[in-house]
DNA sequence: TGTACATCAGTGAACGCGCGTTCACTGATGTAC
DNA sequence: TGTACATCAGTGAACGCGCGTTCACTGATGTAC
C-alpha cells in the first residue's frame, strides 16, 4: 500500500481491507432482512467478523452508521435513475415515467434500504447529506417535468407537477411494499399505472 | 357494578374501571410521542400506573398491544371520513377530495399512530381484524368515485382510479409527516392540491 | 539494507440498562345460600 | 340480612437477554534513519 509517491488520500485500511464499506454492506443486508428498526451494531459485527467495538473506529455511533447506508441507498438510486432515462428522448413524458418506475422498482428490491431511506425523520437527526441527496434525486424530477411541459424549471407549476408525481410513485411505493397492493387490488400492472399517471399529470 | 339483573355481558374491570382501554390509550400516546418503534410494555405500564404485569391479563403480547392502537387509529380515521362526506352531495368530487382530505390531515395530525397503521406487514403479522378494516376504509373510497364516474363500483377502472387517488394521498401524507414537502417544496398549499388530483384521475 | 519507532485499526472483556415475559401471590369484587 | 366462597384483575419481584458503548490493550503496518 502507498507504495507509488501518491499523496496520503485514500486512508485504506491496512487490517482489513476496508472495514468502513463491509460493516455498511453488512448492516444493509441486516436492514433488508430484519427491516431498519430491527439492526444491531453487534449483529453487523457478527457478520462482519468483527468485534463489537470495531464500527466505533469508523462511526459515531448506530445512527451514523444506518445513515451511512441510507445514503449508499439514495446514490445507488440515483444512479439507476439516471440510467433509466439514458437514451430516451429530453422533453419526452416517458422518462419522467421511466424515473417513477426506476422510484417503485428500487422500493420493491429494496424495501428495507427504502424504509430506511425515508425514517430517518423522527429516528436519525436531520443529516444535511441526507437531505441533499435526497434534493439532488428530486431535482431530476423536476427537470424531466419541466422539459415535458416547457415550464421554467424552478417555476411553481413544475414543482407542483412533480411533487404530485412524486407523492403518487411514493404512495405506490409504501403499499406495494406493506402489501396492500396484491390483497386489495388485485394486480394493476406497474406500467400503465405510471403511463397513466404521467400523461395525466403533464396535461395542461 | 352489576347491580342490575342484567347478563354477564359487559366485564368491566373492578379494579381499575377498564384497564384494557387505559392501557391502549397509553401505547397511543406513546406511540405518538416516540414513534411505533421506540414504545415499551413498561413505559405504557408506567403511564397507565400499573405493574408491567397488568397487561397480560388483556393483551397476549407487546404485538397484540400495538395491534389495537393501530385498529383503534384505522377506526377513527374512518369515522373522521364518513363525518367529512356528510352534507357533501352525492356523486360529487368533492367528496372524493374530503376523504383524501382526511387521510392527509389524519397522518398530520397523527403521525405515530399512522405510521403504525401502516407498519404492520413487516412488524406485525396479517392480523385479519386490521386487514378487514383497512379493506372498509379502501371501499369507501371506491364508493365514492364509482359515484363520481358512474363506473359500476366494482370495476377495474374504478378500482384503478381509487388506487390511484390512494397512492397519491399516501404518499402525501409520509412525505408531509418525513417533513419531505415544506424542506423541498416549499409550501404546497393541501386544499387545491387535492382538487387538481381528483380531477386529474376522475377525468375520463 | 536493516532496525527502532510511531501509528492506529481492530480486540475482547466488561459495564449498566431497559426490555418482554413469567410466576406465585393478593385482595377487591360479585355470588350463593 | 349476613357470611363463606370463588373469581380473576392487578401485584411485585425476578429471570435471562441482547443491546450500545467504553476501555486499556495489541499487534500489523508504514516510516525514519
Amino acid at each position: 500500500m502507498m507504495t507509488t509517491g501518491e499523496s496520503t488520500l485514500s486512508k485504506r485500511g491496512y487490517h482489513h481491507g476496508d472495514l468502513r464499506a463491509v460493516l455498511v454492506e453488512a448492516t444493509r443486508r441486516l436492514v433488508e432482512e430484519n427491516g431498519p428498526d430491527h439492526v444491531s451494531i453487534a449483529a453487523a459485527c457478527r457478520l462482519a467478523g468483527v468485534s463489537t467495538a470495531a464500527p466505533y473506529k469508523h462511526f459515531r455511533d448506530k445512527t451514523e452508521m444506518l445513515n451511512a447506508v441510507a445514503l449508499d441507498g439514495m446514490e445507488r438510486q440515483r444512479l439507476q435513475m439516471l440510467d433509466a432515462i439514458d437514451g430516451i428522448p429530453e422533453g419526452s413524458p416517458e422518462r419522467v415515467a421511466a424515473l417513477g418506475r426506476v422510484y417503485v422498482t428500487f422500493a420493491v428490491s429494496e424495501p428495507g434500504v427504502f424504509r430506511l431511506m425515508f425514517a430517518l425523520s423522527g429516528e436519525h437527526q436531520d443529516e444535511p447529506e441526507l437531505m441533499a441527496k435526497g434534493e439532488e434525486v428530486f431535482g431530476l424530477v423536476k427537470r424531466e417535468v419541466a422539459r415535458c411541459t416547457g415550464e421554467p424549471e424552478d417555476s411553481s407549476p413544475v414543482e407542483r407537477r412533480s411533487f404530485t408525481l412524486w407523492s403518487f410513485v411514493h404512495g405506490l411505493s409504501f403499499l406495494t411494499i406493506d402489501g396492500k397492493v396484491a390483497k386489495m387490488c388485485g394486480d394493476v400492472p406497474l406500467e400503465p399505472l405510471l403511463d397513466d399517471i404521467a400523461r395525466r399529470v403533464l396535461a395542461a
